[in-house]
RNA sequence: GCCCCCAUCGUCUAGAGGCCUAGGACGCCACCCUUUCAAGGUGGAGAUCAGGGGUUCGAAUCCCCUUGGGGGCACCA
């Protein structure tokens, strides 16, 4: 039986993307249903775009996420873990340097010595009539003497692979079989860069080989890549590994989902306060699905459902509407303490941007959950919601002081006399019970709808027409501070009459 | 240009020859609930299953063609 190794093996020359981390879920999935192992590889070889703070970004979007793999490196910079080490393609240099020294003495690839300048006119050529872009082969066939003339003459070589003409097949484990005629290849590619840097298409298989991975599930864009990386496979001698190529996430246009046309990256999902437990489901369920009318799945459930047979084909576009609506699925499911302790580096960051005046405690934040817990779509929504309570100096606009149906006089008379109202409730104990029968005679006596009456209030104290239930907020600001802000509002409707 | 992949409501999808006059969810609309906003409930609009040929007693499901879309063709990953 062959034990079943999965990977995914991000580069990091940018934050942790979208696409990437989905494969990296349904990697991580695939490992748990099957019992599989899970190994994260850092693919560094692109030295020039490499940054710690992208690794960072990186292994921390994949934690937050939830996302575990039983080897390779936790944290950037960090130690790796498992036998099949190192994990960073950088110090597994002179793996590929023996990889390639194996294939050049077996003539399976050879120095070329072309310039860029070279390679550049060929290409276009090659367009200008209308032909595929392919290596045209200039040094496959240089005799050892043609070669120690450039050597000599200082040359850089990059190492080629040669391609042999022939149709390079393969069961994809979601899209059947592929067959693909090695002359659309391109011709024999660089697996080797004139610096001595290995490239991705011959890192990947070797590391794939001597990593015993055995099942290559990632992007649908590397599907044209395939024949190349089962070439290398048969070169090393290494058989090859199942492949499962993943349908692409799309912008609203149907292109491969990008930067330029969406928000990619994890972390600025993160920062509005998406939760894990939402992006994982969505994402998900972004391609594949239990094939039953479930949704609403943790880690767990899908891992436990999760099957290569369901996968589907055809692109799937990324609709946040429904991201959006999963995450505040999710949020109604927190516990109390979990909720507040994510909603409280929100409130933090509301401080410290100044939209607030100071950052509510935990017990603050606990006593609101029951009025904004289903008004939350994500987490930083939460100062727009509640923020008017840490507000020391609240400033009303005096044109939704009035109601629709209301001139200046008949909302200032309610305030006035709601005031009186408040004023002469809860002397003892402030509680929404108390508020609202009063205030409804009131409104009652005077003619008044109570829906006015209250959305004046509304305004007055909180300086928003879509508030948590008006009471409720009353008693979430206390007596002294509801007063206050209603003489405040009586003030401004005083001054300036709003027309 | 060449090669490869794909194709069910606007979007994510169920569907593996009869259970489909195509189901669910998001979004949208209406109503209910209601002090606003949400949430929740009920109902509705929305897909001639891209089009055309076959195969079959019978096709969204199998085959072929067409069309459309996407991806790949780097000394990026």
């Amino acid at each position: 039986m062959t034990d079943i190794r999965v990977r995914i093996a991000p580069s990091p020359t940018g934050p942790l993307h979208i696409g990437t981390a989905r494969t990296a879920l349904f990697n991580a999935l695939y490992a748990r249903h099957t019992g599989g192992t899970f190994i994260l590889r850092l693919e560094d070889t692109d030295v020039a775009r490499s940054t710690v703070a992208y690794e960072t970004d990186i292994l921390e979007g994949l934690h937050w996420l939830g996302i575990t793999w039983d080897e390779g490196p936790d944290a950037a910079g960090g130690e790796d873990r498992g036998p099949y080490g190192p994990y960073r393609q950088m110090q597994r240099l002179e793996r590929y340097a023996a990889a390639t020294a194996e294939l050049l003495a077996r003539d399976l690839a050879y120095p070329c010595f072309c310039t860029p300048d070279e390679l550049n006119a060929d290409r276009k050529a090659q367009e200008a009539a209308h032909l595929p872009p392919k290596y045209v082969g200039r040094c496959a066939a240089l005799t050892a003497e043609e070669r120690a003339v450039r050597q000599a003459e200082g040359r850089p070589a990059a190492i080629r692979f040669r391609v042999q003409p022939g149709v390079v097949g393969f069961e994809d484990a979601i899209r059947g079989r592929v067959e693909i005629d090695t002359s659309n290849l391109g011709g024999d590619f660089v697996i080797v860069r004139g610096d001595g840097t290995p490239l991705y298409h011959f890192t990947v298989v070797v590391d794939d080989a001597a990593m015993e991975i055995s099942h290559v599930i990632r992007g649908e864009d590397h599907l044209s890549n395939t024949p190349k990386h089962i070439l290398l496979f048969r070169a090393l001698g290494h058989a090859e590994p199942v492949f499962a190529h993943l349908p692409l996430i799309l912008n609203a246009d149907r292109t491969k989902m990008s930067k330029r046309k969406s928000q990619t990256a994890i972390s600025d999902y993160i920062a509005e306060g998406f939760i894990r437990e939402a992006l994982v489901n969505y994402l998900a369920l972004l391609g594949w699905s239990t094939g039953s009318e479930e949704e609403i799945l943790g880690f767990d459930d899908i891992a436990a459902r999760f099957d290569l047979d369901h996968v589907q084909k055809g692109g799937a576009v990324f609709d946040r509407e429904r991201l959006e609506w999963l995450n505040g699925q999710w949020i109604r499911r927190l516990e109390d303490g979990d909720l507040v302790a994510r909603l409280l580096p929100f409130l933090e960051a509301e401080h410290a941007a100044g939209r607030i005046d100071r950052t509510p405690t935990a017990d603050d934040v606990r006593v609101l959950l029951p009025m904004i817990r289903e008004r939350l779509p994500i987490l930083g929504a939460v100062g727009d919601l509640v923020g008017f309570l840490w507000i020391d100096r609240l400033v009303v606009d005096p044109a939704i002081l009035v109601p629709k149906r209301w001139d200046v006089a008949t909302a200032q008379a309610g305030l006035v006399a709601a005031r009186e109202v408040i004023a002469g409730t809860g002397a003892v104990s402030f509680e929404a019970d108390e508020l609202e029968p009063p205030l409804r005679a009131l409104a009652e006596a005077r003619g008044w709808k109570a829906g006015d009456l209250f959305m004046a209030i509304r305004v007055a104290v909180t300086g928003r027409t879509a508030t948590p239930p008006l009471f409720d907020t009353l008693v979430a600001l206390g007596r002294e501070r509801a007063l206050a802000r209603l003489d405040a509002a009586i003030e401004r409707l005083k001054e300036g009459a709003p027309r």
